[in-house]
DNA sequence: AAGATAAATGCAACATTGTTGCATTTTGGG
DNA sequence: CCCAAAATGCAACAATGTTGCATTTATCTT
């Protein structure tokens, strides 16, 4: 919240609710997601607040909103260099953060050479965490154990 | 068209309609854009039936959806090899889609290096075109003179 | 070329996402 | 404590997206 208010921008209820909706979900978020987790703890706010509030933190990196699902997350790597980008399990919603700044080097001469001045990488990697890999190994090995 | 036929869907007049409606599209085109489109020159689809059309060809690689403005544009690589990413431009929404396989490489490497199995990247680059670059920079020019 | 049939569409109903304008409330500085 | 700017709540609307089911249609078979 500190970044809230070194930018000019207020600290109110609504964005202290949002905040707290994005730290205690464990995936990616959408805004009716919030809303009623919010309404399920007794408390309440209107639907385009929650849209504004989601704005202005994108606009800030203090969240981010997946390319693919639409779902938004709390941003966990401050202002780490290079753009920020995530990898996600298809299987069951665990994602996790990183940057790369060779990477982000690596797309914008592509970029250039396609004659477009780059600004900014949207990136997502889907695919599948090492703990549902391991469950689907596990429920293959059982399967040709019953044939 | 030949597509469809090969892998076993049949080709049908939403999907024949759909189709040529991305071809004459200059820039990524939402689900009621292509509705609005089609039935400006008399033509009617329900609106279940153009999505369900366009997640078909989006199964099959027919078209893609952009990651950050959700629109959709017909693709233009065929099998070419690494996932098919897109660099738009914010101004005029220009798109140019284009594969790396390199860059697809080191964007699955590092998933590894957060315990993640990749299957597929999902990636946009947003900038300026040149023509939108130029103009910009005939605008600063003339505004500086006015000074 | 007609008929069978599996596939695809159209329709109805519903839920979520997103946008705008305006009246009211609240925050933070003086 | 008061005030002005900022932010919220509310109303109304438009677009996106999903499901189930009855009807139509594309393709295969004969």
């Amino acid at each position: 919240m500190q970044t809230l208010q070194a930018r000019g921008y207020r600290v109110t209820r609504p964005r202290r609710m949002v905040l707290q909706s994005l730290e205690e979900a464990a995936r990616p978020v959408s805004p009716h997601e919030i809303q009623s987790a919010l309404s399920s703890k007794g408390g309440y706010l209107d639907r385009v607040t929650i849209y504004r509030v989601l704005d202005l933190f994108c606009r800030l990196n203090l969240a981010h909103r997946l390319p693919s699902s639409g779902g938004f997350v709390k941003c966990s790597l401050g202002e780490k260099g290079g753009c920020h980008r995530f990898v996600v399990c298809r299987q069951c919603g665990a994602f996790q953060e990183f940057a790369d700044e060779a990477l982000c080097r690596e797309e914008s001469k592509l970029a250039t050479g396609l004659d477009f001045h780059a600004e900014r990488h949207f990136s997502e990697t889907s695919g599948i965490c090492s703990s549902c890999y391991e469950l689907r190994q596990k429920a293959l090995l059982s399967a040709e154990g019953q044939v």
